[in-house]
DNA sequence: GCCCGTTCCTGACAAATATCATATTCCCCA
DNA sequence: TGGGGAATATGATATTTGTCAGGAACGGGC
């Protein structure tokens, strides 16, 4: 499945000034560097699966991934995007259950893996590493929170808008300064923001009539931001 | 506003075993017992405010709190319910942010407050009340995550029996058996379900027609729990 | 380049749900 | 112990959203 491959060293990582790690003393980082084993996985892989039992965390070195439930029938919902720097997993390993979503590539990506028993062994030793596994903790579920409340209040068109924001905060921009950075198809957009595929399809050729954001295969351009956010209509 | 009055001691709490400070080092819990101040709030009474900054954590010593935020409209989702033994306020003292919900009692309630700094600092030192915290943020989180997979795919119906359970699971039955022992307005269920008022009165209705339930003003007795259970149509 | 399966798109329709209107009941308290 | 405001209930209707169907465009493999 996923190509293991000469370790990236922790010390080196483009991300380790932003991921949560760049809160880990010195001297727990090395022990994560000599023990994690980083994979290669090519788009579409699955990195772990809803269901089994967690022998680690993720962190990745470079890539895309989307984190998905898979409701009762069947249908996906994306829980979060993930993207370098950022860790996955470590929901199940703490709360000590089973993966409750699949992690899937969205580009080839290359990830680190990091047992679970030194994790956990460092979390309980780093107090400030333990305190920045809160804090991501806290805000994801605010965020989390905030969804739900959308979700439950706000009609399809605002919450794409929205959606498209949310993937832009995420993984930002091309060069150009207006393609999104990631290509998604129209099911994952729609299983974002928690709607029938044609629903999104729907709205998105409506953006893109509007003059809000123009299409080309899986490419999206925002063209009028200000418009975007005003169709999000966020208060908060 | 608040009253006051004489602690109850920590170490006689009735919850102090499912509470997370059962994690906590005896000293520790000693401090806490020693600066905690435990207020009763009448029911209705706000116990924090949406948009205000946290001075520490709530004990929920005796009662039921809910946790809401404000949408966009103004109209209330019901993010979560709070019982005796849990604690709130955490996820903005943790994130060094405003609350983003509002904390209201639906019943009279003993609450006791922890001062942020006693409880920041209690966390750095107490490593297993620290990765008690983190248990409790990753359940949190992992039920939000479903919540939102089942707003965006589940029914109505569906979604409102589920919510019986919920409450069941949260606040219990009185002693006879089936009656919900907490009294929510139908509103209030609404926006725990996520839905209008009306809808939820409609369903209500339908399935005391149906014999699955029984209502008595804000009682609600659970009559037929497997057929309660078939129709939330849990899969997970 | 061409084929075939998949994704994308659009329209028509159906279903679910919200909204509005209006009784009716409850319950607080003067 | 009534009276009044709020909560509950129910019907009629509008709106939103999902579902189904069919065609167009795309893209990867040979």
């Amino acid at each position: 499945m996923a190509t293991p491959f000469h370790n990236p060293s922790c010390h080196h990582c483009k991300d380790r000034f932003s991921s949560i790690f760049c809160k880990a003393e010195q001297c727990n980082l090395d022990q994560i560097a000599d023990a994690k084993v980083c994979s290669v996985y090519r788009k579409g892989q699955v990195i772990f699966h809803e269901g089994a039992y967690p022998f680690g965390v993720y962190c990745v070195n470079d890539g895309k991934i989307k984190l998905s439930h898979s409701g009762d029938d069947g249908r996906e919902q994306i829980i979060r995007l993930v993207k370098a720097g950022d860790i996955m997993g470590y929901k199940a390993l703490l709360s000590n259950e089973r993966y409750t979503a699949t992690a899937t590539a969205l580009e080839d990506s290359s990830i680190c893996f990091i047992p679970k028993d030194l994790f956990l062994n460092i979390l309980q030793k780093d107090a400030s590493l333990s305190f920045e596994m809160m804090r991501i903790l806290s805000s994801e579920l605010r965020k989390a929170e905030l969804k739900i409340t959308h979700l439950a209040q706000k009609p399809v068109r605002e919450r794409l808008a929205e959606t498209l924001l949310f993937i832009k905060e995420t993984y930002g921009l091309e060069e150009d300064g207006h393609t999104l950075s990631v290509r998604l198809s129209r099911e994952e957009i729609a299983n974002l923001v928690g709607t029938a595929t044609e629903s999104a399809i729907r709205l998105l050729s409506e953006f893109k009539k509007d003059g809000m954001i123009e299409l080309e295969g899986k490419k999206i351009r925002l063209l009028d931001m200000p418009e975007i956010v005003r169709t999000a209509n966020l208060q908060e």
